[in-house]
DNA sequence: CTTGAGCTTCCAGTGACAGGAAGGTTTATT
DNA sequence: AATAAACCTTCCTGTCACTGGAAGCTCAAG
């Protein structure tokens, strides 16, 4: 099939596919003409990557997700690893989200948002020392 | 001062400060022999900014925000506004990141993790049904 | 036969820098 | 005074994972 019917099956824009191939993630057969001709299994696999892409994988942790899921003789130990790596990075990033939105909410709390100019936000963010013990306590 | 002093000052990397001239967010000025020039001011202004940025304001909105931060008439009801919106942002990344851990975690709970070949991880990022209603309920 | 959709490749741009090369300046040491 | 080390400059490239667009094929329908 075309690339834009394995666009729809599998939903990744066809340019995103032409870029998986360009990386040598997940290369096409060709036709007579020179069009790109996808099986059913190909679709498999750009499916696989779509859903491993949404999950916050990389293209690089993908590559080597698309091999484990190629070899019939992986060990489910070596994807569990790769998927609790990224479960880490996931909570890490959650965390300093976080800690973020806390500061940026004590900011944003204690800011009157008004017409005056005094703002503990703008202070905050210049780092007075005086605005910041009392935001941040 | 020179570049570096202003770096350490304000806990901006060299190249980030030069970063940060060159698409017109910060100029300094500069000596007979070409090098930059800070004062006081000009870090105050780049510590502004490095605390802006890792609060998680982007540089066109760090922009937005040193405008307000020079303007001694400011009403501290824009500066809330954007730091409000940025706070939506952050809570909006949170909830899309709980929700690839809630799934991802599924998957791993999930998986043996041994040395056989089956895994319900390849299998949910497959989108194979079976496996993704015992997975996900 | 023409029109329009679909396909191809290639080039440029995104955000926010980081790394490194080539070369000028300043400072410290010998 | 010579030299070496450290610091400064600009410019170019690379990152990550695409996205947009131009120029030029091919294909299906009317």
């Amino acid at each position: 099939m075309n690339i834009s019917q394995a666009s729809m099956k599998s939903g990744l824009p066809p340019k995103t596919i032409r870029y998986y191939e360009e990386i040598g993630l997940l290369k096409a057969d060709r036709r007579m003409n020179g069009y790109r001709d996808y099986s059913d299994r190909d679709v498999r696999r750009l499916h696989f990557l779509h859903r491993a892409r949404d999950l916050g994988f990389s293209v690089d942790e993908c590559r080597q997700l698309l091999s484990l899921y190629d070899d019939e003789n992986r060990e489910s130990a070596e994807v569990k690893a790769l998927a609790e790596a990224k479960l880490q990075d996931i909570e890490q990033r959650i965390a300093e989200l976080t800690s973020l939105k806390k500061a940026l909410h004590h900011l944003v709390a204690h800011c009157h948002g008004d017409n005056r100019p005094d703002c503990p936000i703008i202070e905050g963010l210049a780092g007075n020392q005086v605005f910041c013990e009392k935001v941040f306590g």
